[in-house]
DNA sequence: GTTCCGTGCAA
DNA sequence: TATTGCACGGAAC
């Protein structure tokens, strides 16, 4: 009986079954035949024959590039510059739409290149006879006796070292505008290059012509190469003082800033780049039709010029950063290129040797890493978080499953193999990063290594370094850089630098006592900070402070909390850092600030002005912009008044959000604004002291720079922050390293006293201080 | 090949 | 939930 009703139930589900087969087959059919939308295939998406829902192309995971790519293609395609290349919309994928992007490029290309061909000015002169040679000359001739600026750029193979210049553009005040080309592949005769090279080296190294350059750097080293020395010659570097005119810019490259700001400077152009225009390979350039690479180099220098003289015109209504520029970053420029052009003497047999002792090491602890840890990349995070809290079930005290250095000490306590981790990222590391291929860098013409050094690498006006960056060397990398026979390695930092100048610009009499006294900072401001005798902050006495209950010795608070004040550090990190208790630190701090108020009220000033004018300023008038700061801050006072008023109590700093009676919402909005203006708070005070700290070493380096001048074999190598490096002959006097001290010392005058301390070195990083070296002579290196 | 992320070095 | 940087290796596209 069952059975039957059984039967008839299946009878009825099959029955069912076909029924949604047919009418499945049904939806398929009507979504094979179904032709998506424009819209639905960027945006909404649209059901396909397998009954899933295809994304729009903007649903999909998409990088920030591929992004920008895929709307301009849409755009093109809308105002009909291109076509969808497909049958159907179904076909538009997204890979479909990037090789549209190629080839929309492509086209763009082309048309810009034909129709700069057609519409050459007629002030944009290709220079290939002695007679326009000469021609040119008498414009060189003209602008030099009257003062006139001469735009000046480099056209070359590459940005190597062993790259070359192919050709010089030269813009002039009459508007006139020249490319002589001399290394081209071209039918169109061409000037040699020993022949424009003399003549262009008798011009450009005339003292006193005020050349104008976009990066000059590049275009010193490069022209450099052909024997034309033009460093002592830049007028103006139109990327430097942009960067002073604005530290935020997004892009430094001349045809970005000028389609940002040409329209002040009467220039109207979508300028392509040079990659947009012939692409990544220098050759295409170099093979290019020779009217086009005529209209794009003269037009490089045209460009520079037109920028140069809004830039001057900017900086006449702001004379602070006039002067910034011209007694400061303009000369600093060969400063750089000195250094750049000299580089390290490289101890190879020594790298070697060493390279080949930290191989053995880490193929060492790799075999005993996998043994513990299983066949994995150690190199991998993502392989060693797998291991470590997925199969090895470890505590994630990070509460991200990190696996820096941090973390895994504090794994390392219940899991001490975790140790082999550590020893081998540090060595891998000092390995693969430094001892390995730093020799392998040196200038094939000089074997030895040079980097770069960015006198606008930072916002706040610090230099920074790259290829390689040879300010972040561990200590150990410093090791491979040697002095060559007959010199030594002198180093010379300021000393604690940054807090002289917080000292000096705040005005602070307790700050600025132990440098006028000649008596120890930290110890000077753990005693005030904490009520102890100067003696007892010493760090030889290590009894006073345990039995006064403090949580770590004051000196070593106090260095830190200097720094914590510098930096504008929130109290719950430094208490981690000092491993003492958020009320142990906050008690800390309020108690540093009390027994300085000069210093906290200055802190406050420039707080104040930032909120004010979304700026700040260092101690020679840098500009450090905080755009949109103003109305953060008001944000942020008005949320203060308005939870006070709900209070009906001042909020106060020290006060956890969290925890007080208020909305939700309001808290969250609270601590998003504050978050952002405590940020740009901490940054402002930093610039101040960073930015003037900066400036004082870029004027020392100036002063060094002319004194290097008066000496034979001396050269600067390198700026760390507050430290110079030079190499000098080993038969220099104690006299000429005072000298070169006393420069530094004097470069800017303070309110508290400048202090160096100078070390002496066969190898970098194993300095004695110069006191010893004369005591003990070349000894004290063996 | 490019780009992002995690990591780690310096003042 | 600390300022300013740059380089490397892995991973995803």
């Amino acid at each position: 009986m069952f059975d039957i009703f059984g039967n008839f139930e299946q009878d009825l589900e099959k029955e069912k079954k076909a029924m949604e087969r047919v009418k499945e087959a049904e939806i398929k059919k009507k979504a094979k035949q179904y032709e998506p939308s424009w819209e639905e295939v960027w945006i909404t998406g649209y059901p396909t024959s397998t009954g899933n829902h295809k994304k729009g192309i903007f649903q999909t995971k998409i990088t920030g590039k591929d992004a920008e790519r895929l709307k301009a293609v849409k755009t093109a395609i809308e105002n009909e510059e291109i076509g969808t290349e497909v049958e159907s919309l179904k076909k538009f994928s997204k890979s479909h739409a990037l090789n549209l992007y190629k080839k929309l490029m492509e086209i763009r290309r082309a048309e810009i290149i034909k129709e700069y061909i057609e519409n050459m000015p007629d002030n944009y002169h290709l220079i290939n006879t002695h007679e326009q040679m000469e021609w040119v000359e008498n414009m060189l001739d003209v602008a030099y006796v009257n003062g006139q600026y001469v735009g000046l750029d480099t056209e070359t193979t590459g940005v190597e070292w062993v790259d070359r210049t192919v050709g010089v553009s030269i813009s002039f005040m009459n508007d006139t505008h020249v490319y002589i080309p001399y290394g081209h592949v071209t039918d169109v005769p061409q000037l040699t290059q020993g022949f424009v090279s003399k003549k262009l080296k008798k011009h450009l190294e005339r003292q006193g012509i005020k050349l104008i350059l976009h990066n000059s750097k590049f275009d010193a080293h490069m022209l450099l190469k052909d024997g034309i020395n033009i460093r002592e010659n830049i007028f103006a570097d139109t990327m430097v003082i942009q960067a002073i005119l604005n530290e935020n810019e997004e892009s430094f490259a001349l045809k970005n800033i000028a389609n940002k700001y040409g329209r002040f400077f009467n220039y109207h152009d979508e300028s392509l780049t040079f990659e947009e225009l012939f692409g990544k390979n220098p050759q295409n350039f170099i093979e290019a039709d020779m009217r086009l690479a005529t209209y794009y180099a003269s037009k490089d220098t045209h460009l520079t010029l037109l920028l140069f003289q809004w830039q001057l015109s900017m900086m006449e209504k702001q004379p602070n950063l006039k002067s910034v520029y011209f007694d400061i970053e303009q000369k600093i420029t060969p400063v750089c290129i000195d250094m750049e052009d000299i580089g390290f003497d490289v101890d190879f047999h020594f790298g070697e040797e060493y390279k080949n002792e930290l191989q053995r090491q880490v193929d060492d602890l790799e075999v005993k890493i996998k043994k513990v840890f299983g066949d994995i990349n150690i190199n991998s995070s993502q392989q060693l978080q797998a291991v470590l809290y997925d199969k090895m079930k470890l505590e994630d005290v990070s509460g991200k499953r990190s696996a820096d250095a941090k973390t895994l000490k504090k794994l390392a306590k219940k899991e001490p193999r975790i140790k082999l981790i550590l020893d081998y990222r540090e060595l891998k590391k000092l390995l693969s990063t430094y001892i390995e291929p730093l020799p392998q860098k040196v200038r094939p013409d000089t074997k030895r290594l040079t980097g770069v050094f960015n006198q606008i690498g930072t916002v706040t006006g610090r230099f920074s370094s790259k290829d390689p960056n040879l300010q972040n060397l561990p200590y150990k990398a410093r090791h491979l850089f040697k002095a060559p026979e007959g010199f030594l390695i002198y180093g010379i930092d300021y000393s604690q630098i940054e807090p002289r100048t917080l000292a000096s610009m705040s005005g602070d009499s307790g700050l600025r006592h132990p440098y006028l006294e000649g008596i120890d900072l930290y110890a000077t401001l753990a005693s005030n900070t904490f009520g102890l005798e100067y003696e007892a902050c010493l760090e030889k006495d290590d009894e006073t402070w345990r039995k006064s209950g403090l949580p770590k010795h004051p000196r070593k608070m106090m260095k830190v909390g200097l720094l914590a004040s510098m930096y504008g550090i929130s109290v719950p990190s430094l208490g981690e850092s000092l491993g003492i208790s958020v009320a142990e630190a906050q008690k800390f701090m309020d108690d540093f600030y009390k027994a300085y108020p000069r210093m906290t009220e200055w802190m406050d000033e420039v707080v104040k002005f930032a909120e004010e004018n979304s700026y700040v300023l260092t101690l020679h008038g840098r500009k450090r912009r905080f755009i949109g700061f103003k109305e953060t801050a008001r944000q942020y006072h008005a949320y203060v008044r308005r939870i006070s008023n709900l209070l009906g109590r001042k909020l106060e700093d020290s006060d956890n959000i969290w925890r007080l009676e208020i909305p939700r919402d309001l808290k969250r909005k609270f601590w998003d604004v504050k978050k952002e203006y405590s940020r740009v708070a901490r940054q402002a005070v930093n610039a101040v002291i960073q930015g003037s700290a900066s400036e004082i070493m870029k004027i020392a380096m100036i002063k060094v720079r002319e004194y290097l001048k008066t000496k034979e074999g001396w050269k600067l190598l390198a700026t760390i922050h507050d430290e110079l490096l030079f190499e000098i002959p080993v038969t220099a006097t104690e006299q000429e390293i005072r000298e070169l001290e006393a420069i530094m010392i004097d470069a800017v005058k303070l309110e508290v006293p400048i202090k160096c301390d100078v070390e002496t070195a066969q190898v970098w990083g194993k300095g004695v201080p110069f006191a010893e070296y004369l005591e003990k002579g070349m000894e004290v290196f063996a």
